[in-house]
DNA sequence: GTCTTTGCAAATTGTTTGCAGAAAT
DNA sequence: ATTTCTGCAAACAATTTGCAAAGAC
């Protein structure tokens, strides 16, 4: 039985309402998977969540790991690390800009703003992180998948 | 016979010099999966330019493709469009904040500064792209992977 | 001639799907 | 009772590796 922080309790409780609200059976292993994501701040992957959570619910499969993650992006209790898809996308430009990710089609287009090229960076002597470079991902919707957005045929099938 | 553009021929030739330099064979799949990423601008996977190449070079094969990109990527021809691995990693923080990625292995760590609060967006009416939101990456080495940089046995390896 | 790269095929790794039984409301 | 979820197994997708032959220098 682990110790829940009091933050932890929380935002467990507050799935627990989004469920309900989103009729959203809650199952254990939504629970657990969720708890222990909320209780760690490394990024993990399914993988990881898969191993971490077994020891609670030694029978969950790989599969439930993957199709509940998903369902806690859907339902905002968590987010994903980038949103650039499954594969590794190469970039032919290499001075320094920035991305726009399109969330729907994993679209990237490249931006550059000279206002951008000088923030401030992460203090070295805080993590110990030596930063060389950064680089923007402006997440939202590209000109085209706004547009499906807006025609009937996808009014009805978001209905 | 596909017309390149002089910046395109320029970069072939820049290319050609660096490899010279390190000691890498100038082979016709290093020449054309260059060309090919360089005259595009969509951060392509590797399965695209497969499919591109393909077009030129009928009999290459994915795993070259795969290793060429990689040798381009070390030789600072192209870069990735992130640095997070390849497979997806979930984030429980739910609210605004940024990443430091450490481009040797992979970890991410969370970074907050309200002075990042409030950068200019990309302007809607340029590309028709809708911001909603954005997450800064911070790309370098953490603490561990500086420190295995520094002991002899690396020193040895990296010579 | 020597050393690296390429192509092929097979192995890995990461993710998704179909379906019958189990669990939640 | 109804509806959605879970586990299993198999499919699919993305990437990597071993090895013999081919190519670059």
């Amino acid at each position: 039985m682990p110790k829940r922080s009091p933050k932890v309790a929380e935002k467990l409780r507050a799935f627990e309402d989004c469920c309900r609200a989103a009729g959203f059976p809650l199952t254990v292993q939504r629970r657990v998977i969720l708890e222990t994501m909320v209780s760690r701040d490394d990024h993990p992957t399914a993988e990881q969540i898969y191993e971490a959570v077994q020891e609670r619910v030694p029978e969950i499969s790989r599969a439930t790991v993957y199709r509940v993650l998903e369902s806690l992006v859907q339902l905002g209790a968590i987010g994903r690390a980038h949103h650039l898809g499954t594969a590794i996308r190469f970039d032919s430009n290499t001075s320094h800009h920035h991305h726009m990710v399109c969330v729907r089609c994993n679209r990237v287009i490249d931006f550059e703003d000279t206002r951008l090229n000088d923030l401030p960076l992460p203090d070295r002597s805080g993590t110990g992180f030596r930063t060389t470079d950064y680089s923007i991902h402006f997440t939202g919707l590209c000109a085209e998948c706004q547009q499906a957005d807006d025609t009937p045929a996808s009014q009805e099938a978001a209905k």
